[in-house]
DNA sequence: AACGTAAAATTTACAACGTACATAGAAGCC
DNA sequence: GGCTTCTATGTACGTTGTAAATTTTACGTT
């Protein structure tokens, strides 16, 4: 019959030129730049060719996001599989989450972006957003298991997590300008976190 | 001569009436919904006319801001006025700080919101900002000067800032999905960053 | 009271956006 | 070669923020 549809593979390498053209405009010249018609001139192609490949920009944009997670995750596995105990894992650990968010901090903007319209939240999003997730989480249930920690594993990598995001976002929106830096801050609170769950102190929460 | 220019008083009200159109706005239906044309509409004046009042449509949203930093400002200088020790004061003022955030996310976000464009930051919304600020800080200053606390005051304050701010932010990027809860996380939080720095254990930090 | 004038408000218009829809172009099968 | 079905483009619409021109308003003077 007619002209073969395209292949998934061609798919594919489809999605990943265009989501890569978005992401190198939003690198270069921020999430505003990152404009359909300005994809298409990157990609010498029509401004409505993209739409056979993605629903929408917003989809697009999902592609980014998982993109990102995906580096992020890369390098928090990386870093987990240094060397040292657990202690100076799960310190390795936070000083690249801070440096990722240093190198890009556009990137780490999106991925965390308060999303309040409609966040399409793709399955592989998820998967990517799990897998960065995943290193300080184990870090923490080493911890826990290794002895030095008392506690819930569950809360205390939560706790982890937010502590580090929580430092980083505030830098982020500018909210760091008061005598701290994020540098500065980050190993103040892994170690604050660490020592308020070290066994042997009467810290057992229920 | 001709037609007097508004006072400052009928400037600043219009002023008032324009932000709390798009604050309402903004509340009912969303960040997207808040445009020149629906803010016009609700005021029953033309699209233009908030232009003699603002420089932007920017400059509105930095009014809506500082608007909710005020609102949270008070709240917390309510919470930390209530009874108990300066560890009660401190649970006290987290709790709060979530529950605004409960009840106010959209509020909350753009509060924080991870501005990459041109933030103007005008200088009233950064007067607001750092007494939102306040409470905890003089709670935390507090604690270290009546004796449980070692360490240093700034360093501290920022720590439970951001680890209730990290918290807050997981939960409104919906990145609280693993089983654990906004609330379940803040008394944890607030607990642990005191435990360890409770004074008497080895946690003299540089 | 009528008028001149400057400030306030509106109207109109524009460029840029995301994208719906209709069309043009290309490629396999009879 | 023509038919058919896919991909790609061109055109167009509705919306956005806002610049510029225009109209309306109300005061101080005559």
């Amino acid at each position: 019959m007619p002209r073969a549809a395209l292949s998934e593979v061609e798919v594919d390498a489809q999605r990943e030129r265009i989501s890569s053209a978005a992401e190198g405009l939003f690198a270069e010249r921020g999430f505003g730049a990152v404009t359909m018609r300005a994809i298409a001139a990157r990609l010498g192609c029509s401004p409505m060719t993209p739409y056979r490949y993605f629903a929408s920009k917003d989809e697009i944009f999902d592609a980014v996001r998982t993109a990102a997670f995906a580096r992020f995750a890369d390098r928090q596995e990386r870093a987990a599989s240094g060397p040292g105990d657990v202690r100076e894992r799960l310190l390795a650990l936070g000083r690249d989450y801070v440096a990722f968010a240093r190198k890009e901090p556009d990137a780490y903007r999106i991925m965390f972006e308060l999303g309040q319209d409609g966040l399409s939240e793709r399955r592989e999003l998820w998967t990517e957003s799990k897998r960065a997730w995943r290193p300080m989480h184990t870090a923490v249930a080493d911890a826990v298991a290794a002895g030095p920690f008392g506690g819930d594993v569950e809360t205390l990598a939560h706790l982890f997590w937010a502590g580090v995001h929580g430092i980083v976002t505030l830098h982020l929106a500018g909210k760091l300008e008061l005598g701290r830096t994020l540098e500065e801050l980050v190993e103040p609170m892994l170690t604050t976190l660490f020592a308020g769950n070290e066994r042997g102190d009467d810290n057992e929460r229920t």
